[in-house]
RNA sequence: GCCGAGGUAGCUCAGUCGGUAGAGCAGUAGACUGAAAAUCUACGUGUCCCCAGUUCGAUUCUGGGCCUCGGCA
């Protein structure tokens, strides 16, 4: 059966270099699955290997797209799973890397993501009447689909409205499934105590800074990105990007970043959670390399 | 030194016409199937600067003290 390693946990855990690490030695490939690295031009702010880094290892699923274009769980799946299977036939090992939970867990448990593409234009119209009357969208889905309705929160409006688009196919509740990928998983998850990723995380975002992040946001806004794509409302620039419109200062766009930044982390834990028994934990603090090695050769 | 303003949650501040207090942010937990670094939900915490007085009762009123920030010297 192939196999496939995956290198999951919050941000600024060390990932990166882990993952760089282990693909050289396995005859590894790595596969992105990070939500914001798919974007070209959005390199400082992301934390994306650096050219030099990529070229040690072939990687997969950055900088393919621009900030301007649609993309979406269900592109990233199949283009994941195309990336996998594409290193698999030819005898390497895939690395699955990345922060977005959900990305990582529709490619790792296979999920079946309703073929149901997204209508800006419905959904414009319903965030319109959502606008006076929220409830009443809440009770249409209730009509179409109760099941849904009772998972959904009636004031997470983005959600109601999703689940309203693919029920005019087929009820939202009955669109979903799981279908296990036809290869093996290894899962190791990468933590380090809470206080200091705090730390680590501000002082990386203290460099970014002082390695020209202001400039890339500036870049971005020059050739045409709006703040409300939602590439450009990543954690950064969109703090950055409000700095630049002169609607706080520049400390105060810093330490957004950063508080946006740990809260960022604690959503991140709940998709990685550490009593998860799918996930073998590893401390950064205190693992050595050739813990981490056994895994990749025995599984 | 004098005049003014103020000292309440980790931070910024509201409030109590005297019955021991509350928002935002931060923090913590949860949801999540084509926007996910998005979106949504739930939850702490307090010698109300100190001392004395008045009062059944003071964070609130009175007096004194300490500290901070303005202005004048």
């Amino acid at each position: 059966m192939n196999k496939l390693v995956a290198i999951v946990g919050p941000t600024g855990v060390g990932k990166t270099r882990l993952a760089l690490r282990l693909a050289q030695k396995y005859n590894g490939e790595i596969v992105n699955a990070d939500s914001r690295q798919i974007y070209r031009f959005m390199d400082i702010g992301t934390a994306k290997p650096t050219k030099e880094e990529q070229a040690l290892v072939p990687h997969h699923l950055i900088d393919i797209i621009n900030p301007d274009e649609d993309f979406s769980l269900a592109t990233y799946q199949q283009l994941a799973y195309k990336a996998i299977s594409d290193i698999q036939s030819r005898g390497k090992l895939p690395f699955l890397v990345g922060g977005t939970g959900q990305y990582v867990w529709a490619v790792l448990e296979g999920w079946l993501v309703p073929k149901v593409p997204p209508d800006i234009e419905f959904r414009r119209n319903l965030e319109q009447k959502a606008e006076d009357n929220a409830d009443e969208l809440y009770q249409e889905l209730n009509r179409l689909d109760p099941v849904a309705a009772r998972k959904i929160d009636p004031r997470n409006i983005r959600r109601v409205i999703r689940a309203l688009e693919v029920s005019r196919q087929k009820p939202f509740s009955q669109a979903v499934g799981k279908a296990p990928p036809s290869f093996a998983s290894s899962i190791i998850g990468l933590t380090m105590e809470r206080k200091e990723l705090y730390r680590r995380v501000d002082v990386r975002i203290d460099e970014m800074i002082r390695h020209g992040f202001v400039d890339e946001v500036k870049k971005l806004i020059g050739m045409g990105y709006n703040l409300t794509l939602p590439a450009m409302s990543s954690i950064g620039y969109r703090e950055i990007g409000q700095y630049l419109q002169g609607k706080m200062t520049l400390e105060e766009a810093v330490y957004k970043m950063k508080t946006g930044t740990h809260r960022f982390i604690r959503h991140q834990y709940a998709w990685f959670r550490l009593k998860d028994e799918r996930i073998r934990w590893f401390d950064t603090a205190s693992v050595s390399v050739e813990e981490l090695e056994e895994v990749v050769k025995h599984g």
